[in-house]
DNA sequence: CTGCTCAACATTGTCGACAATTTTTAGGTT
DNA sequence: AACCTAAAAATTGTCGACAATGTTGAGCAG
């Protein structure tokens, strides 16, 4: 409804390696659509340094595109909020500043505490269910990793993720999921923030999933607000020292 | 589908915005770009009926413009949320519905919440005077009418507008500004939404800016939070009261 | 050497034409 | 008449070329 890029994940490749799409299936994406997701991943993974400058007839030639299809895709980077573009000047991918990151954690806390206290409204058994095993596989793979302090950040990603499609509400999930997850990723990746707060993070996790399940929203939005702010707090710990 | 149509017809030229911009003095702007304005505005205002389907050749010829531009455009107000567009099929504007409106107000009561709470932990002399201001004027409006039971919608518009911006977080600021509160208009415009709360909210911005003032985020953030809620509220009663 | 002017260059904005796809229409069969 | 088929029309996606704007660098005056 109000966004069409939302689960499909073309990898890779420009051109449709991929077994032969059989014509008008539902599947059929345009060639700035899948410009598109390889900038967003190369924006987002830093193959494209942070606050770069971008060439039109460069990239175009790159990527063997007219720099039309390739402009529009850059437009819809732009409205992402990974490039910024100013007329007759050109496009530069964003620059990641300790505050951005700060911005960042406090529209999270806000969106992703009401995202919990819809969860916990409208929840399904499913919902918990997923929640539940999801916490599992978490817990499986810290012990595999037990005492090297490192938690895969993705784990805490899908769980996010995962609460704020349960929400139900379809404005919420597209700004979040499709508008402020891929900067989260790119600060993730490019400022490799590991948390240590990895056993801190899985108790918090818990007790959301517990919130959700006996369906008290107002709790379960407490719950989530202080886990973001708990993961702020610890950022700017970090980043203070680091200065 | 929510429906209350409306049917003008404005043929408005695009390039005669205001005499001789003198070369690249003024915010400089692209054809696209007042395109994407001249067609928000149109859509906003309910001059192009929501849901319905965009031709592209027609709107570029109603503009004299090429099509590229006006695709442009087009993109944008995609992004914002106030078109789909579907591959090799066309836009259309997005329709308005009940519970695309209510899930507006969690947003908002979500994003203006945090907003007001950083306002007040980041206010300046300034915002509060502003405020102040902006309060006094809504009461002469709204004396003036008294009776009438109309209030102005522009005037809450105004004092939320400003509230976000002295938040003092630029992704804060442009999500609700650039993004969500077109939609907000949209609805308001269409559905000719007036408030009958007018004595209820001038007294709840008034408690808002107190909390400001004295620097009480926790508390400002509640107010505004309770403000929206009650405006959703009285929104779903009106609804559930028509069908 | 510094700072300015202006011309040559590179990049972005805009356009019209062609290709790919969808939608509509016409025609025939049951 | 209803229904499927296929051609025709219209619409969208993609491209290369040209115009408008911004950037760079050489030459010159102070």
């Amino acid at each position: 409804m109000l966004s069409r890029l939302t689960t499909v994940q073309s990898e890779t490749a420009i051109n449709t390696t991929e077994a032969e799409v059989p014509k008008g299936t539902r599947g059929s994406q345009s060639l700035a659509d899948r410009l598109f997701l390889t900038l967003r991943r190369e924006i987002v993974e830093g193959h494209m340094a942070a606050g770069s400058k971008i060439s039109e007839p460069e990239l175009a030639r790159r990527f063997d595109a007219s720099r039309g299809s390739l402009r529009e895709a850059l437009m819809r980077l732009e409205s992402l909020g990974l490039l910024e573009r100013r007329v007759n000047v050109g496009a530069r991918v964003v620059d990641l500043t300790e505050r951005g990151l700060l911005e960042l954690y406090d529209v999270r806390e806000a969106l992703e505490g009401m995202a919990c206290r819809l969860a916990a409204q409208n929840r399904t058994e499913e919902d918990v269910v997923e929640l539940r095993q999801m916490l599992a596989r978490h817990e499986q793979q810290e012990e595999l990793q037990a005492g090297t302090a490192y938690y895969q950040p993705e784990g805490d990603f899908d769980f996010h993720f995962r609460i704020v499609q349960a929400s139900n509400n379809d404005l919420l999930i597209d700004t979040l999921c499709n508008r402020l997850y891929y900067r989260v990723r790119m600060y993730r990746y490019q400022l490799g923030m590991a948390s240590p707060r990895a056993h801190r993070a899985f108790r918090e996790h818990s007790h959301i999933i517990d919130a959700i399940e006996s369906g008290d929203g107002e709790l379960a939005e407490i719950l989530m607000r202080r886990h973001i702010r708990a993961s702020r707090s610890n950022i700017e710990n970090k980043l203070s020292k680091q200065n």
